[in-house]
DNA sequence: CGAATACTTCGGCCGTCGCCGAACTGTCCA
DNA sequence: TGGACAGTTCGGCGACGGCCGAAGTATTCG
């Protein structure tokens, strides 16, 4: 303990690495060209804070080719994001685009790898009532039923079991004031319900995600009302 | 949503400000002179970063006779700051000095107003299994048990009900990697613990905590080993 | 192999922000 | 009422860090 503030602060302080971590929340990985654009800086200078980035361990890179895709070092740098992001002043909207954006992120978005919003929380409260999810120490466990189900829906139990980050915990959501399901099988489980089709990312870099009507069907059918 | 990232990571990542604002940490209002001592800047120089702390809703002041006392601006800029203090370089440890400081902060510490470190785990373990704590929506609940013993304690179980404030959540112990007790129940238990004397404060503006004789004797006896 | 693309390193310019001493305002106490 | 103390405001100095263009390295593709 006792570590230093200031140092991961002053990586995060400046606006174009801002731009930059503020687009990998998405939990994407993006080439060092696409952060360049985000942050509207020009290549060279993109390439400076993303080595700092590095040197500082907020984010990881990944060589394919002759691309190099940056993405968040963990969830805690996400999970510290946001605590940030939330200290500062209330958003002020001025274009309806914008207002639209805001909404967007406030139904449903992903904090990282995993759902968040006003679906991520009725999706847990969802679980916690059909009882797939049963508190554990300090978190969640998965009941015999629910085990059956997410496996049922697709979505690697196991796997996440065996992963070394937690399993399963509770997030507070900031525009919910409640929580929504965060850990490895948060990540699982908001992974597979892409992949089903329940959800689409709405741009290319963005957090915001749109509930299809494919999605709102099933979601309905599993009893969780949005 | 869709905030400013960059403008409270400023606020935070300029040495002398962080240093105050890790000083705060422990809960307690410091007056402005004792903060410019802390961050090793001249008074005119810490006067100007409390300007901007204030400017920026990371603080608040309170005016008595001459002195200007200032506080962190609530819990969520306290959990911004754990969370943030995370993602540095892992303590590195100089002096003899410096460790036991480290290691009295990974035993007991305040988390701005409640119980962090292994007592501050070891104590929420507790209260949920002698089930004076009850899940409940989002967070915990007071078991008729459990407001008794409190109440007996003479922890003001009913004013932490009708604050404002989270009454009883679970946050994450970065130390322990495991959940201690936050929100309004978590501060009154913690303030009382203090009065009766079962944890002082170890320096006077650090957020270190002892644990008393007395404090380990009486939280044996309620089946918290520590 | 040579051209095209993706990215990084280098060198140098320039603005922002942190810093302090001195002077000013406000409160306490004898 | 005057002196001591807490804190803030003002003015000016200095440096760190962000910025880009040009040049250099690595990878793909025809």
């Amino acid at each position: 303990m006792e570590r230093d503030l200031a140092a991961p602060a002053a990586l995060i302080a400046e606006p174009a690495r801002a731009a930059m971590l503020n687009a990998l929340l998405s939990g994407r990985a993006l080439a060092a060209g696409e952060l360049a654009h985000v942050a509207r800086v020009s290549r060279p200078t993109a390439s400076e804070h993303l080595h700092r980035l590095l040197d500082g361990r907020l984010v990881e890179v990944v060589s394919q080719g002759r691309h190099r895709y940056y993405r968040l070092a963990g969830p805690h740098v996400a999970t510290a994001l946001e605590a940030l992001a939330h200290l500062g002043p209330p958003a002020k909207v001025g274009t309806l685009r914008q207002s639209n954006t805001a909404q967007a992120l406030e139904f449903a978005r992903t904090c990282y790898d995993h759902l968040a919003g006003t679906c991520g929380v009725a999706l847990l409260d969802t679980m916690l009532a059909s009882r797939w999810l049963v508190d554990a120490d300090g978190g969640y466990g998965v009941s015999a039923t629910g085990e059956r189900e997410l496996v049922a829906l697709g979505i690697d139990v196991s796997g996440a079991r065996t992963a070394r980050r937690t399993f399963a915990r509770p997030c507070l959501d900031w525009t919910e004031r409640r929580y929504h399901l965060a850990g490895g099988l948060a990540a699982a489980i908001t992974a597979r319900l892409i992949t089903l089709g329940w959800f689409t990312h709405r741009a290319r870099d963005g957090r915001a995600l749109r509930l299809t009507d494919t999605g709102h069907t099933a979601l309905t059918d599993l009893g969780c009302a949005v």
